[in-house]
DNA sequence: AATCATCACGTAATAACGTAATAAAAAGCG
DNA sequence: CGCTTTTTATTACGTTATTACGTGATGATT
């Protein structure tokens, strides 16, 4: 089987299960809140949002930014996808939702390639390190610059 | 002593640092650049470059957005000032530099409010998840979102 | 069915954030 | 001093994100 048909077959994973998580938290995915994830998932890395604006528009319409926008907001409420501040980008998250586990972002900072790594370890340390700063609670994601070991 | 005169000493002894480490580093710590390090130091909390412009400017004279930037980059690279992605905001960084410690930026969600901690621990546990992402260094900064407790 | 509330989306305008290009001034250095 | 490098000023432009307002769809309640 060639990688393509893995890929294409990984894309599809992630849109049942993205499917499913929406329809198990009465959340709607929508036409246009589906084609912005598919599009995440078919780029395989960070996309801005004017990107998907141009990616998702063609000559008999355009859609505005905003359309964007609120599909972003709702995707990200959802946990499917992630917000890189650094990059001014968005790319989905994968993975089950474990409680537990911090989601950490790694971004090159050259290329903006990322990877995503679980780490129930990371999450504890930071735990704690909430405390000490007086924060009750921490997001269970997080975003690191760094290089890339090519 | 009043609290406000112990913040004034606080803001002197921050000064002081910031220009210790840019002699020691043959850094030159111009009036604009420590304009900028004292409006960040003594607002005690994120500051948006754009209201860094508005607070540096005056009827006589207004700042032009790109001067603040390149202050704030020269800031940055001196280990001074950290920007939080997430906020488009920036704001000064306490601490001795501690190589083998993580900086950490809690930001409050709801009201923008930081607290900085170091922890050797974070910083052990990423560096671990690092390698697992196959990254080979990575920023000893980093930002995470969450609810102050109170 | 009629009413009401909520949500999703369209459209337009604009705010907020950041950078490029160019020139002038200032600082370091032989 | 004269030369090079760094820093700053000014203007314009590019990118990213939000606000405001209207409309239609959906769904629950009476």
């Amino acid at each position: 089987m060639s990688t393509k048909a893995l890929r294409k077959e990984e894309e599809e994973n992630l849109l049942r299960r993205a499917d499913d998580l929406c329809r198990q938290n009465n959340l709607r995915l929508t036409p246009i809140r589906e084609r912005v994830y598919r599009e995440l998932v078919q780029s395989g890395g960070p996309v801005g949002a004017y990107d998907l604006v141009d990616r998702l528009s063609n000559e008999k319409k355009r859609l505005a930014p905003v359309t964007i926008y609120r599909a972003l907001d709702f995707l990200r409420d959802a946990g499917l996808v992630h917000r890189l501040a650094t990059q001014n980008s968005y790319v989905i998250s994968h993975g089950q939702p474990d409680m537990n586990a911090m989601k950490i972002m790694f971004v090159d900072a050259k290329t903006g390639e990322t990877v995503e790594v679980h780490s129930t370890e990371v999450a504890e340390a930071v735990r704690k390190a909430a405390e000490q700063a007086g924060f009750k609670s921490v997001s269970p994601f997080m975003e690191v610059e760094g290089e890339i070991a090519q």
